[in-house]
DNA sequence: CACTCGTGGTC
DNA sequence: TGACCAAGAGT
């Protein structure tokens, strides 16, 4: 049998990791969780960084990581916090259950690892927070695992490279092998974060630097001439408007009522001005009956216009109701009071903030 | 698999 | 200006 493969028909070359890793060395970026090349940054600290990066902008992450190192030097001392000082520091950062799992998982390491983060997939994967993702992050940046982290821009680097056509989500197993194909045999983690810099930097969601790009005379995409359009996407249907009522009460002392959301779902165990359920069919008319019970009359006055935010699934419209209420008033059962100065210091998620704001100012 | 879960920046 | 996107995980 005739095995020889005419020059016309044959493949592309496959992408070398190589020279990624040589482009890497020229062009990586300088983050604070970044150490200089040929050194490695402690696994807790590359564990925090991931943590707060997932589905989160470098830019935003920075001042958190700062403040969170600086506060926490040690997943001991993570541990050792009360979870209320790990939500205060970490509000305004979004996806609380992050926060949540974030000091679950240090008693985790403290408890079952003696304070080490272990240089082992499994027991990383089994940590409270860490998905396949962060596992892999985790295990190649800090210990040069044998692991290739796929996020966003790995998937859209090798969506692209591959030209890969399935659509996502359903195209995560075959872009994982892919992404594992090009693992080189050392240097997993200077792989990994090569990888996501050039997906952040070069191989862009729109207009790819493609003639910048290490890959570029392997990529078929390129070749082709419509990377934009990868990595093939679902559409993804829009939430409908949820409607609701915040409430806030100042005392004549200077202070606001506040008191805890419930500690799973949405803005789970996070703080809040008290507020009415929020749904689709909300009616402003009877609003009042969700308002904090003070004991005697209650003057609400209701603000013009609309405190509106968008979370991921949904969009929401806040009709603001406050009120003035004497010294003695009392704080209903679960709710406390609050110095308006000490408010920036409070676990607040920002569409609280904008309610203060609107009410407050 | 489909859904929940924040926020800020970009074009 | 609204839709998309950002180092995803849990259920």
């Amino acid at each position: 049998m005739n095995v020889a493969v005419r020059p016309s028909r044959r493949k592309k070359a496959m992408p070398d990791p190589a020279g990624l890793l040589a482009w890497y060395d020229r062009h990586r970026r300088v983050l604070p969780w970044r150490a200089r090349a040929g050194h490695k940054t402690a696994p807790y600290a590359v564990w925090l960084s991931e943590i707060m990066l997932q589905q989160t902008t470098v830019k935003t992450v920075g001042a958190y990581y700062v403040k969170f190192l600086s506060q926490w030097p040690t997943v001991e001392a993570l541990a050792r916090s009360p979870l209320d000082d790990v939500l205060r520091a970490w509000a305004g950062l979004g996806y609380y259950a992050r926060a949540r799992n974030l000091h679950a998982c240090a008693i985790a390491v403290v408890e079952r690892h003696g304070g080490e983060f272990p240089a082992d997939l499994e027991a990383l994967r089994a940590l409270p927070g860490i998905g396949d993702y962060t596992a892999a992050a985790v295990g190649a940046i800090a210990f040069d695992l044998p692991a290739v982290p796929v996020d966003g821009n790995v998937e859209r680097v090798v969506s692209r490279l591959f030209a890969v056509e399935d659509q996502l989500p359903a195209a995560k197993p075959e872009i994982k092998r892919l992404a594992a194909s090009l693992m080189p045999p050392a240097r997993t983690g200077d792989f990994a974060q090569a990888m996501m810099d050039l997906g952040a930097t070069i191989c862009t969601p729109r207009k790819p630097a493609c003639a910048l790009c290490p890959f570029d005379s392997v990529c078929i995409a390129r070749a082709r001439g419509d990377q934009e359009s990868f990595p093939r996407k679902a559409p993804k249907r829009e939430g409908k408007l949820r409607r609701g009522a915040a409430f806030v009460v100042l005392r004549e002392d200077g202070r606001v009522l506040l008191r805890q959301r419930p500690e799973k779902g949405l803005l789970g165990a996070m703080t809040e001005v008290p507020g009415s359920d929020w749904s689709h069919d909300f009616d402003a008319a009877t609003a009042l009956e969700a308002a904090p019970k003070l004991g005697g009359k209650v003057k609400w006055r209701k603000l013009a216009g609309e405190v509106t935010h968008v979370f991921t699934h949904f969009p929401l419209a806040l009709t603001v109701f406050v009120a003035q209420v004497p010294k003695a008033a009392a704080a209903p059962k679960g709710a406390r009071w609050v110095e308006v100065a000490d408010l920036p210091g409070e676990a607040l998620p920002n569409v609280m903030r904008k309610v203060l704001a609107h009410a407050l100012d």
